[in-house]
DNA sequence: CCATCTTTGTGCACGCGTTCACAAAGACAT
DNA sequence: ATGTCTTTGTGAACGCGTGCACAAAGATGG
């Protein structure tokens, strides 16, 4: 789960605890497709299946919402998919900004999903001044220099990074000082944003490495032959007799 | 959290907690910055800062390794580079294979950090025929009729989905059954796999729901006024007397 | 109007994760 | 050696999330 919040111990909104507030989306997919195949109504069971949760948890899930159920029949799609738009605020517009257009930014640029849940792609911003004016996706990208304006000029409140991790927290600065108050964190960086500023991340390098942790797991099960004993380390640098493993530098170690 | 795991309830890998797996790598990184300014050791407080959690919760996490601290002092920065790299198996080389080289997958595919950390791009492979061949980032692209063999030649266990989500459930399977048992998906779809074999999901969209949400909150906090009342719908399609809100069609409800 | 059957909504228990707070361990100075 | 000072490692308490299991609600048929 390349899911993180920054601070704020998981404050419950609105009642609606974080991590039902983190499946509601599942759901809407579901009900969504559901939706389009004219699909009029769904038991707990159905729709839990198809969005892969345990019915139980699907249900309690709604109960936040309020009772939308009706027993011995289900839930009614359409009136749910309008209720937990409602919920996640996707009745409306949300103008969305994404800085540092290379790779991955333009790719998220060109991505048609994002348009299909209220979400607009309302600027592209990058340093690099050769890029100024290329259009990306049909957008002319901008200039940061113009960051302020362009973030104030669309209502920008949710801002995307996906600048190398260098620029990341300068780039996060800007945004949040320009109005922006959720960011969307590609850069391998810990951002450090103020009060009432939410931040979710999403690291691949994370995940494959999470993948790799369990997939060394398998493949010691297969084999639990060879020095299966976690202790023995090949080099232990003892801190107690000398200082680091390359030389004795005299530390630089921060108060 | 963009992260998600498919049915195992949350099994304790060799007493290492799943929170702790998902917070090594964050700690790593932070490391190898300390490691590259030659910082010989830190102490958990620095370290906790600069990975952006809780100190209490960084010793408890190094603790489920071993003890590997000296109290007073703090920890080895190289050691503990060197137990987080062994403990996640970045010790190894992993190759991986990206399957739907569009937008997202060719971003991917030339992204430097993959390789920075053991994984290595072995394979890229799409369905387009007029693809075959093309150099993406430096590789050539192949053909999906190869899948079973490129998996199988170079002994990849980890893939990377990012077709559009028709075919994902398809690609899913046919990696499976070539041998894969980790799956990173892009694609917004459920993924069932069988018993073995771990997904882990990133989902651009429902980080932005998320987010969405909260900012909702937020600027429902400011303006509490007009209809607050979180009750009164506007429109509510009564199941008990219509069936569905656009006609009369009759229910396709599956079993 | 009553009986039956389906499915919701939730009380409850349990386990995981987080955080506090502190005793013990060790470095370092004298 | 002894004392002081720093920092680890962890016991314990707490809160959140999950899933079981079931009573109540309501649909449906007679
Ligand atoms: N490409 C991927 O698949 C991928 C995957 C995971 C994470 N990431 C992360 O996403 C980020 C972007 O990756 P990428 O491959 O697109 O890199 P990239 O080098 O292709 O693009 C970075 C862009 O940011 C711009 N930029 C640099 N400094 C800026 C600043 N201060 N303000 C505005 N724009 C600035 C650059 O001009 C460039 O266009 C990196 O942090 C990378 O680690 C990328
Ligand atoms: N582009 C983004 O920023 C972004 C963001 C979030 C999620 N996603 C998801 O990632 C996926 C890819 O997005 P994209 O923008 O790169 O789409 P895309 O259309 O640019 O690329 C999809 C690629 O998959 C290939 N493909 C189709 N069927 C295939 C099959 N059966 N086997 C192998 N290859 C196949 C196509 O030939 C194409 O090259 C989609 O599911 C999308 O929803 C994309």
């Amino acid at each position: 789960m390349a899911t993180g919040r920054t601070h704020r111990p998981a404050t419950r909104s609105r009642g609606i605890p974080e991590a039902t507030v983190a499946r509601l989306p599942l759901y809407l997919r579901a009900l969504t497709a559901l939706s389009e195949r004219s699909v009029p109504t769904v038991s707990s069971e159905e729709l839990a299946t198809a969005a892969g949760v345990n019915s139980a948890k699907l249900r309690k899930d709604f109960s936040y919402l309020g009772s939308y159920g009706t027993r011995g029949v289900g839930y009614d799609v359409e009136y749910l998919v309008y209720q937990i738009s409602r919920e996640l605020g996707l009745t409306q517009d949300w103008p969305v900004a994404i800085v540092g257009i290379g790779n991955l930014g333009a790719a998220l640029a060109n991505y048609g999903g994002f348009a299909s849940r209220g979400f607009r792609v309302a600027a592209l911003i990058d340093a690099d001044p050769a890029m100024a004016g290329t259009p990306v996706a049909g957008i002319a990208v901008q200039h940061t220099d113009d960051l302020d304006r362009i973030i104030s000029d669309n209502g920008v409140s949710i801002g995307v990074i996906t600048t190398p991790p260098g620029a990341a927290q300068q780039v996060c600065d800007r945004l949040v000082a320009a109005g922006v108050t959720s960011i969307l964190n590609f850069a391998p960086t810990v951002l450090s944003v103020p009060e009432g500023v939410d931040v979710r991340k999403v690291d691949l390098s994370i995940e494959l490495q999470i993948l790799a942790f369990h997939e060394q797991r398998k493949a010691g099960e297969d084999a639990p032959a060879e020095g299966e004993d976690p202790e023995a380390p090949p080099m232990r640098a003892t801190p107690a007799s000398r200082k680091g493993p390359d030389g004795d530098m005299p530390a630089v170690m921060p108060a």
